[in-house]
DNA sequence: AGCCTTTGACCAGCG
DNA sequence: TCGCTGGTCAAAGGC
């Protein structure tokens, strides 16, 4: 890794010339052939191209790339890097999971990734999480597949299915596992996996000081934790263009992003397998009521579905969105300094003040997502999956967390949220002290015990078993504020839209000065 | 009929 | 004080 600069160049668009995710994935894993060797040879032009684009793209420290041999070179770096981190994330928690679930996940360099397309894209400038495109944190939360696979190997999960030839005896390193075994897996679609790492081990997600909205520049990143997620995708992958998306808090305060930012929850279906699928952003303030950082991106998401990415009045809107909330929009913008418009949504249960920013891409897809306030209510019944007895998926937590906290002291949200003090400050003292624990709550759906403790341990990413049940990222500081976002879809209605769109990565940027979270995630559309 | 989105106008904060 | 910008309001229209 160069550096953060490096990654931050990186991040820039990124769109995957792979038509096909057997190569999308291929190309991550280095190879398609050579899959058991983490040296990149000749998968790694593709995977040079995939991920980094044009070399020109990579200039951010390596103006050589444009020369041939240079090239080389510099593929070879990222290669390092690449294979680098897939050898931590299979030392860590990708590893357990890989041992869990039976299979490895092919793993995005998101380093090299950010860097590149940081450089491409002025808009992401600090990435600090990174998440495989695609899949917003909810998606990955919901998805049925995703930390189920962690958890229990279930049908459910696609365990067992992702590898028939028992593959998931393949505990070790996904390097290693047969080309055969790769290619069912890619190639039947239904897996999706994904793993979360403490930066650590990995160095895939992680989070860097800097602000939303000014380019990280150079971020310790060693002193964020970070997460990985590998998303195998049902279907093949398109090179749609993936919009960046920013989920950013607007506290001010500082972040203690890592620990407690982030939460997964493990949930289980009616047969009792495990689900697993919320993934729960919090940033902060967590509101008795789960709304979940992730929740809420998975509305933002929705909407995208609802509308084919346009605006979907759907996520927002009258339908609860897929965080459980029903939203109703009520203003657009053209904001300076953003290429695309922002859009108001405000929280349509009474009394709320909830509200959230969300900025798109033309072609609809969420850029950025800003939630200040605290719902102070429970989740609208839920139509999802998780109402449906889930349970809990949700959590609150995230939500409890997020953006409550934050408004208070928000100085941009805190007058909007004077109105509302009486009931977010209660909430807030809830989640300050509980943090997420959804101890606000007034539902069940407001705390999930588990959640709350985890995220309030702080220590999110412990095991792997923490993971598969919840993963939670929350700010310690109380004080925050308070916004969590959360990105994602739905669980059901939603699946269809999951297909169609892999997430290439999600990137969390706590911002050191101006103590905002951002989640941004890129998108890949499905055929 | 109710709710939501759209969109132009208005308001407040800031330099 | 003025202009800019972000955020909100509210009427109109759609589903």
């Amino acid at each position: 890794m160069a550096g953060i600069d490096d990654n931050v160049a990186i991040i820039g668009d990124w769109v995957p010339p792979s038509p096909s995710p057997r190569a999308f994935f291929s190309a991550m894993l280095g190879d398609d052939s050579n899959s058991s060797t983490i040296t990149e040879p000749p998968g790694e032009n593709r995977t040079k191209g995939l991920f980094l684009g044009q070399p020109e793209q990579m200039t951010t420290g390596n103006a050589e790339t444009k020369d041939g041999a240079r090239t080389s070179g510099a593929q070879l770096t990222e290669l390092g890097s690449f294979s680098e981190q897939k050898s931590n994330s299979r030392g860590g928690l990708v590893e357990r999971m890989a041992a869990r679930a039976g299979f490895n996940a092919p793993r995005l360099n998101t380093e090299s990734i950010r860097s590149a397309e940081t450089s491409l894209n002025p808009e992401i400038r600090s990435p600090c999480l990174t998440i495989p495109s695609g899949l917003s944190p909810t998606t990955l939360l919901e998805s049925p597949v995703f930390l189920s696979n962690l958890a229990q190997p279930s049908p459910t999960t696609g365990k067992f299915s992702f590898f028939p030839n028992g593959s998931s005896k393949n505990s070790t390193a996904g390097s290693k596992l047969p080309d055969k075994s790769k290619e069912t897996f890619f190639e039947d679609i239904n897996s999706s996996s994904f793993a979360f790492k403490p930066m650590g081990e990995s160095g895939s997600l992680f989070f860097l000081g800097g602000t939303s909205k000014v380019a990280s520049a150079n971020f310790p990143q060693q002193s964020f934790p970070s997460i990985d997620v590998s998303v195998h995708s049902e279907n093949a992958l398109q090179s749609h263009d993936v919009a960046p998306t920013k989920v950013q808090s607007e506290s001010r305060n500082s972040l203690h992003f890592p620990a407690e930012f982030f939460k997964l929850t493990t949930e289980k279906d009616n047969g009792g397998n495990t689900v697993a699928d919320q993934r729960t952003f919090d940033t902060v303030g967590g509101n008795a009521e789960h709304s979940s950082p992730l929740d809420e991106q998975q509305d933002e998401e929705g909407d995208q579905r609802a509308s084919g990415d346009s605006m979907a009045a759907g996520g927002a809107g009258g339908t609860p969105s897929e965080d459980g909330y029903n939203w109703r929009k009520y203003g657009q913008k053209q904001v300076k300094g953003s290429e695309y418009p922002r859009s108001y949504y405000k929280c349509t249960h009474p009394n709320c003040s909830v509200k959230k920013k969300v900025e798109r891409s033309l072609e609809g897809h969420i850029t950025e997502i800003i939630y200040k306030g605290t719902h102070i209510h429970p989740k609208p019944l839920p139509n999802r999956r998780s109402a449906v007895g889930s349970l809990d998926t949700q959590l609150d937590i995230p939500e409890q967390v997020g953006p409550q906290i934050g408004s208070v002291n928000d100085s941009a949200w805190a007058g909007t949220q004077k109105g509302n003090a009486a009931g977010t400050s209660d909430w807030r003292r809830d989640n300050v002290e509980v943090t997420s624990s959804a101890s606000g709550g007034p539902g069940p759906e407001f705390g999930n015990p588990s959640s709350s403790v985890q995220a309030q341990s702080g220590t999110p990413f412990e095991s792997a078993d923490a993971i598969d049940a919840s993963s939670t990222f929350s700010n310690d500081e109380d004080d925050d504020r308070a916004t969590h976002g959360s990105v994602g879809y739905d669980g059901e209605g939603e699946e269809s839209e999951s297909k169609r769109r892999l997430p290439l990565h999600l990137f969390v940027f706590p911002c050191m000065t101006s103590h905002d979270i951002i989640i941004s995630t890129r998108f890949t559309d499905v055929v």
